[in-house]
DNA sequence: GCCAACGTTGGC
DNA sequence: GCCAACGTTGGC
C-alpha cells in the first residue's frame, strides 16, 4: 500500500481521549433501516471527492488529485482517511469490485468531475486510523475493533472534458424545476458527503455531458 | 479568508 | 435522548 496521502476526509475522527460513553457507530443507521434501504436502493456508481491542491494538516500534504492516482503503482491506490460514518458505510457495505466512480476534485480552484476510476478491492481496514502521525489518526480506534475502512480504486480514464461543479449545479437547479435527471443529486442534497452514491440515470446523464460543449 | 450547512460531542 | 456548542467541509 502506498504511503500517506489522504483523500477528502469528512469530519475528523474523534479526538477526544476520555470518553465515558462509547458513542461508537452511533451515526450508523439502525440495522433494520440499513437493510431496508439497501434492499430498495443498491448503487453501483459513486462520486468520491479528493483535493487536488496542496493543503497541509499536521505537516502532511493532503493533496491527491486524479493525476496523483494516475501516478500510483498500477494506477491504483487505497482510499484512506474517510472519517464519516455514512461515507464509511457506503464503502464498507455497498462498494463492490467493478463499480464505477466519478473522481471529483474538491476544495480547489475549479471543483468538478475530472475522470473515472473503478473499485478494484472491496472494504478492508484503513490502517491510517492507528497511525498517530497521520492526519486522520483516530485514537478511539482499536486494532481489535477498527472503526474505519477503505477500498482500492484504479484510474480508468479522464473525462473528455472536465465537468465543473458550476455546470452541474445549474443543471441541478433547472432539473429541480422541471423534474430532470439531476434533481436529487447527492452532490447538492448531501453536499458534505465525500463518498456518495450516483444513480444509473445520473451517471448516464453526466457521462453524456462530456460529449457536449460546455454551456 | 469567510461562512453556511451540517455532523459530532457531551452535559444535562 | 435532547440539543447547544463546537468543529469541519468545501464553495465562493
Amino acid at each position: 500500500m502506498p504511503p500517506k496521502k489522504s483523500k477528502t476526509s469528512d469530519a475528523k475522527g474523534p479526538k477526544t481521549s476520555s470518553r465515558k460513553r462509547k458513542r461508537e457507530n452511533e451515526n450508523d443507521l439502525p440495522a433494520k433501516v440499513e437493510e431496508k434501504k439497501s434492499a430498495v436502493e443498491s448503487y453501483s456508481h459513486w462520486i468520491m471527492k479528493s483535493e487536488p491542491e496542496s493543503r497541509f494538516e499536521n505537516g502532511v500534504d493532503l493533496k491527491f488529485g486524479i493525476e496523483d492516482l494516475k501516478k500510483c503503482k498500477n494506477q491504483t491506490d487505497c482510499w484512506d482517511g474517510v472519517r464519516n460514518y455514512q461515507a464509511r458505510n457506503f464503502m464498507r457495505d455497498q462498494m463492490k469490485i467493478g463499480h464505477k466512480v466519478f473522481f471529483y476534485h474538491s476544495n480547489c480552484k475549479e471543483p468538478g468531475i475530472a475522470g473515472i476510476c473503478k473499485i478494484v478491492k472491496e472494504s478492508y481496514v484503513d490502517h491510517t486510523q492507528f497511525d498517530s502521525k497521520d492526519p486522520h489518526y483516530d485514537r478511539s480506534a482499536k486494532k481489535d475493533a477498527p472503526k474505519w475502512f477503505m477500498v482500492d480504486v484504479k484510474f480508468e480514464r479522464m473525462l473528455k472534458r472536465f465537468i465543473p461543479l458550476s455546470e452541474l449545479k445549474s443543471l441541478h437547479l433547472s432539473h429541480k424545476a422541471d423534474g430532470g435527471t439531476l434533481k436529487n443529486m447527492a452532490l447538492f442534497t448531501r453536499a458534505r458527503l465525500s463518498v456518495q452514491p450516483v444513480t444509473q440515470e445520473e451517471w448516464d446523464f453526466i457521462l453524456n455531458l462530456e460529449n457536449e460543449e460546455k454551456t
